[in-house]
DNA sequence: GTTTATGCAAAACATTTGCATAGTC
DNA sequence: GACTATGCAAATGTTTTGCATAAAC
């Protein structure tokens, strides 16, 4: 999803602008910082990094962002929401517990498997939040205690 | 799981004696509003019932309750965490997002299915957390908007 | 020029912790 | 009597809000 020679941080500009909100250096750099990320991150550690930035701007460029379809929130195991970029559309994360790392779970059949279970139920599904913790494959042949 | 003839409340302290922890009256107090409810309810909600009980106690009798198995918490649409009684062993929430009832998900294969999947990204789970958020049977009848 | 965004500080929440006192076992 | 639990108040940490100023369109 991320085009060949076109800044990350122009692409989260982009997806606020179609939205009708307006192009202004603060959302720059908060965009610009959130395209440097390689792992999700809390709302607080990112507007450490931005001193420049009131926490205000912060937070409502994370919302706008989420709105727009261009970051999407994570779950973590001990509760703390973070947040990452989306490669949008609807998907879940595998969420590494040692390292960070989170690969995006997509075109799965979980949902299929969601509704027939909900429809035995008579319920009708309009959502749901699935987040799978674990040991990426990196991790699990660096500390082989179990894999 | 509930036995007949023996409240709720009982069973919820026999689960914190079987652990160590001791039979007070305010722990009491706690078990017996949560025996009331019909619903998921957040923690703040509880204590402000019970304007009896610290707020600390509160909070404390939740955590070793969830730690007991007896409770479980349920994360809701909108972010927040309630805490709802658990019929024990690992299970998922169909939530009604209209009235708020809650009906459990067991013995499902959505765990099978994670664990293939995952399987293919060479990722090994250690756990993860599914809620599933819609219309229940009484409020599609009650309302029907489009089911 | 009108509308939207910013930054600050303060408010709002939810949850946790330190500690002296009280209650259990 | 030793150990655990309680209640309070204060600390913590995160997110939101009001509002005057500044910037974008």
């Amino acid at each position: 999803m991320r085009k060949r020679g076109y800044p990350l941080s122009e692409q989260l500009m982009d997806a606020l602008e179609e939205r009708g909100y307006r192009d202004t250096a603060p959302r720059r750099t908060v965009a610009r910082a959130i395209a440097e990320k390689e792992r999700h991150f809390a709302a607080e550690e990112l507007r450490e990094q931005l001193p420049g930035i009131g926490r205000a701007t912060v937070y409502r460029s994370l919302k706008i962002l989420v709105e727009a379809g261009a970051l999407c929130r994570v779950l973590l195991e001990d509760g703390n929401l973070h947040y990452q970029l989306s490669h949008r559309g609807h998907h879940h994360h595998l969420l590494c517990v040692e390292c960070g790392a989170s690969e995006d779970l997509m075109g799965c059949d979980i949902e299929d498997r969601l509704e027939s279970v909900a429809d035995a139920h008579n319920f009708q599904v309009s959502g749901h939040w699935l987040e799978v913790y674990g040991k990426c494959q990196t991790c699990r042949a660096e500390l082989p205690a179990s894999a």
